[in-house]
Formats: C-alpha cells, structure tokens, sequence
RNA sequence: GCGCCCGUAGCUCAGGUGGACAGAGCAACGGCCUUCUAAGCCGUGGGUCGGAGGUUCGAAUCCUCCCGGGCGCACCA
C-alpha cells in the first residue's frame, strides 16, 4: 500500500465507471523519477483505444471528473505520452505515518492466507553427509518464504523430507563399513557411489565406540541407524546455526513401513493408468501430458524395487491427505524434471489434487568463491565447503542476507572474502546500521522507543524532503512483503530495505532529531521510532537480526 | 536432439504480467566528521539491456530465430 494510493484507486475506479468502461486493475504506482510527482497512473493510455480518443484528451477529462477527498491530493498533471500525476498532501503522508505506528511490528502484515494453511518443503537433503552450501541457499530462501506466507496471513508449516531409503543410503552404509574394516586394520574399499568424506572416518570410530558388541561392523542396519542418526542431529544443529527450523519431519522410510506406497500403487492401478511391460509396472504419465511413461516397480531382474517417483508421489499425497490445499517445494534447478512427474503421478489418481499442485520454487547453484578461486562442491570427494564453514566463518546475518539478495533463478556467486569483510563492502552491514542509527537516537534522548505511539506529536510538523521521502518509503512496505509473499520472491524484501536505508541515512545525515526545536524533535522522533520499526520488521522477515549497536 | 533457467555498467546483480531519459551495490575518481556511531552522506565517469527480425503509439520487458553459459532428459536417487 503505497501512501494515499488506495483512495485515489477508488476515485479513479469511479471514473472509469461512469465512463461506462472497463478496467480490471487500475495502475497506479510511485514514478522512478521524482518530478513526476508522487502517483502516476497510466489509465488514460489504456482507455484512449476504447475511446477511440487522444489519450492527453482522456487524461483531461479523467481529471475533471475526479472526485478527490479533500486534503490528499495538491496537484495533478498532464505528462508525456498521457500520463497523470499527482501530488500528495503533507497531511495524507503524516496520516501514513500514523498508520505504521499504530500497527506498530504488524506494519507490513495482510491477510491474503485468510488463515489457510500451507506447507513449505525445503532443504530436504539425504541423510548422506553434511549440508553444503547449496542446502544453505535453499534453507535461507525456504524459511524466508515461510515467513513471507506467515506475513500475508497463511499457516505455514515448514517441512523438512528425508529421503532416507535407497541406493544412496545403501551407499553411504557401504561406505561406513568401509572405513571401519580400515580401521581394523583389513584391506576394504569405498565401494562406486560411495563417500569419500572425512565425516566417514568420524562415523566408523563413533560406531565402534558405541557399539562393542559388532566390532566388525556386520550389522548393516544397526550402521544405517547410527549413521543416518548422526547425520541428521548434525543438520539439524547446522540448520539451527542458521536459524531455520522445521515444525515437521518426513522420512521416506515411514512411507513404506506405514503402507502409503503401497496404498498409493493400488490407488494408481485402480484408477486404470498402470499397465505391465517387460515385467515392470508401468504409469501411462503421457494420459497426463508426460513425455513419456514411467516405471514405478523395476522388473524383477531389475532388482523389483519402486522407483524413487512412487514415494515421492505417495508422500505428496500425505501432504494433501493432512489437509494442506497448498503446498510449495523449494529445490535445486537439477530436480526441475521431478515437477512433472510428481503432478502428473497426482492427477493419474484421480483423487481431486488441482494439476498445479505442489508450487515449485526452483533455485540455481551457488558458486562458492575464495581467494578468486571457485571451491568445488563435490560430496563424494570430500572436499566441499559445508553450510557450518559459511556460518562460521561469516555469520548466520550475513549468509542469510546474501543468499537473499538475488532472485532464486539466477546463479549465485557467493563471494567468501567479500562476506568476511567486516566493513562496509558488505551490504547487510548498511541496513543493519541504519536500524543501529535509529536505537542510537534514543539511547541519546534517553527514551524508551517501544513506547512511542505516534499520538505525541503533530506529524505535520515533518516537512522536509527527506521526511517525506522516508515516510513515502515506510508506507511502501506492505505492499512490498505482500506482492514478494505473492510471487514466492523474498529478494524483493532485500532490494526495498535497502532503499529504505538510503533514505533513513539520508534523512539522519541532513536532519538532527535530538536538540531540535521540541515539537519537531517530537515529530522526528515518531519518524526515528517508525523507520526503526519497519527495518526491524522487514530484517526479522529476513531472518537478519536488527542490531542495537554494530 | 528435446525441455527448463540465465545472458543488463569493469565485477555481482535488480528492473521482466510493455510505459515517461535503463537502476543499485562494489570497484575508479573528487568532496564532507567540534553535533544522535563516517559500517555514513554528496558528486563524477561508466551500458549497442547477447545478436537479428516481428507485434505496438511505446519493447530490457511480449513472439520467432540464432549465439553463448548452466541444468535436466534411466527399470539412478
């Protein structure tokens, strides 16, 4: 919602009514450039067709039919090609201020979700190893949007899926085994496929020191237990360094053992897609707009197992099943080929599951760069920068704030040197500091920010440049989160809070709050309070903590 | 070969459901600290928006083709 905006849309909507015409979404937004006044709107452009009219022509007679409340608007203008401007009040931008303090940390909050729930999957990476720096990209980004939803009025629960069975485990098993024969002195080889880690070598000696009874590591499940045990405490304690959290987690094997891939397979079958060749049992996917069909029990000279697709649909239904009408799935631009499969898997059981469901966030790769130098990211290797190196090395804000910056469909380069600066090369740092500047003004009025109201003081007393830009700017904000809550893209948060440090550093340079003349002291320090408001509001959005002091 | 994503300033990237002269950060250069933290502010230079066509009053944005980079196309997960 940007200031005044609303009001003017509704005068605007009137017009294009009693013009006896049509118009689906009026736009009216902020032009780039500034002696374009505060609102432009293109409406008489888009209706000149209809009109079979100039669109200057149009524009004027928009302007006299405008029914304007008074006290918003103080000048509007015919531009360019048929573009109308306007101007707004003094008194409209200080009621916008108003308007943040009242809602205090819920600036920025809307009800789009109206209370539905929604279930965000991400990270999801197999208990084989340690999570890489590419988990890092996807746990940040996924927990932004969980709370982007939360922001606009969803209930949101964060799921985490362990892809716990299969060949990759088996694996990772072997591999185990592997080390502990070598550290029993035998000859024993890291079977193809498996990994090369040193964490292999820290679970062998884990294993036989807690488990004395099977020095020879014969007990493959009991390996696979402690393994995959391990490994999941210490993603769990690599994610929490991060700062993100899940409410649930799914493991594939409590798929099989409670029966849902079975259940799924019969369900499948029933409904007439499955058919047998080449004894396999096939899912004719090409009924739903597939490539090609697909296999769900490999024949048994194969081995007779599922392919991974039929838990994957299977857990899919789990998630409708627990009443999620909505689910979004943040993965690696590598599993782009899934998305088909799961959906069209869903529709084929002909069980109502609307053909887009699950939403589908994809995120490209991270490049990982130090010293100039571009870190391979290579699990079975074993040499990889781990999602705990970045955290400790540049700190939970900074990893979160980076992976953030950019939109999940571009390629990411992550510069390491550029994140461990501690200086103002690194851009966390200038929406931290403003946040700093604006707790720093209190600290010297002596005064408590959290009992600001916006009743202390007459806001119109703030008329300076850039007074006005800045509270323009923290008006801006609920639109922001709901428009980047709307189309999954948290990047959008970032680019705003960076302009609104511009103008909050801008506005402190130029204007003393403390020592001011008291009314206007006032009045700026229901500004100070508001700017520090919403930058906390939008960094907590982030994830990103709103420091104090730096 | 087919499909998806990307190609915008020296570097990293915004802008992309068409709109007013293409933006930011960093890097380069020049100013500004007896005052609420200079982790800041102000200014200068820098771009055929990969290329070519097309649609439109108007294209970085939409369509087609081409070039370049990434990823995916298994009875692997």
């Amino acid at each position: 919602m940007t200031v005044g905006a609303e009001r003017l849309r509704e005068a605007l909507r009137g017009v294009v009514e009693a013009l006896g015409l049509k118009v689906t979404d009026i736009w009216l937004e902020r032009p780039r450039e500034e002696s374009h006044g505060d609102l432009a709107t293109n409406l008489a452009m888009k209706l000149a067709p209809q009109l079979r009219r100039k669109p200057r022509d149009v524009a004027q007679e928009i302007i006299d039919r405008l029914a304007l409340p008074p006290g918003v608007v103080t000048r509007v203008e015919i531009a360019g090609p048929g573009f109308i401007n306007f101007w707004l009040a003094t008194g409209a931008v200080a009621d916008a201020l108003r308007q943040v303090m009242a809602a205090g940390v819920a600036w920025g909050r809307s009800d789009a979700g109206g209370g539905r729930p929604v279930n965000v999957e991400f990270v999801s990476a197999n208990p084989t190893g340690p999570l890489h720096v590419g988990h890092a990209r996807q746990a940040v980004l996924g927990d932004a949007l969980a709370s982007l939803l939360e922001s606009t009025g969803w209930r949101v629960t964060r799921e985490f899926y362990y892809n716990d069975a299969g060949q990759q485990i088996a694996n990772l098993v072997q591999s185990v085994q592997a080390r502990i024969h070598q550290l029993k002195g035998r000859a024993a080889e890291i079977p193809a496929g498996g990994y090369h880690g040193e964490y292999i070598r820290d679970l062998a000696q884990g294993y036989l020191a807690t488990h004395p009874e099977d020095p020879e590591a014969s007990d493959l499940d009991a390996v696979r237990r402690f393994a995959v045990s391990e490994l999941r405490q210490e993603q769990d304690r690599d994610l929490q360094a991060l700062g993100v959290k899940f409410d649930v987690y799914s493991l594939e094997t409590s798929l099989y053992t409670a029966g849902e891939v079975e259940r799924t397979v019969n369900r499948l079958v029933a409904a007439g897609h499955a058919y047998d060749q080449d004894g396999a049992l096939w899912l004719r996917t090409t009924d739903f707009g597939d490539d090609k069909d697909r296999v769900m029990r490999k024949s048994p000279d194969k081995g007779g197992e599922y392919t991974y697709f039929v838990p994957d649909v299977a857990y899919h239904v789990t998630k409708w099943e627990r009443g999620f009408t909505r689910a979004i799935n943040i993965h690696g631009a590598d599993h782009h080929g899934t998305i088909t499969r799961v959906r069209v898997g869903l529709q084929a059981l002909e069980m109502g599951i609307p053909a887009g469901y699950p939403e589908y966030v994809l995120h490209q790769m991270v490049t990982v760069v130090k010293g100039g130098q571009e870190l391979k990211i290579s699990k079975r290797a074993g040499s990889y920068l781990t999602l705990r190196d970045l955290v400790d090395e540049v700190g939970a804000d900074a990893v979160r704030y980076f992976f953030l910056m950019r939109k999940s469909d571009s390629h990411l380069v992550f510069d390491v040197d550029l994140a461990t600066k501690q200086s103002e090369e690194n851009p966390v740092y200038y929406v931290q500091y403003a946040h700093t500047r604006m707790a720093g003004i209190f600290r010297t009025a002596g005064l408590d920010p959290a009992t600001m109201t916006g009743a202390e003081a007459d806001l119109t007393t703030l008329r300076e440049p850039e007074e006005q830009e800045l509270i323009k700017r923290l008006g801006e904000f609920p639109g922001v989160v709901a428009k980047a809550a709307e189309t999954l893209e948290p990047h959008r948060v970032v680019a705003y809070l960076e302009q609104l440090a511009t103008a909050v550093n801008r506005w402190y340079h130029e204007h003393r709050v403390v020592g001011a003349p008291p009314e206007l002291e006032r009045g700026r320090l229901v500004l100070a309070r508001g700017a520090q408001m919403v930058l906390a509001n939008g960094l907590h959005l982030l994830g990103v903590t709103a420091p104090e002091r730096m």
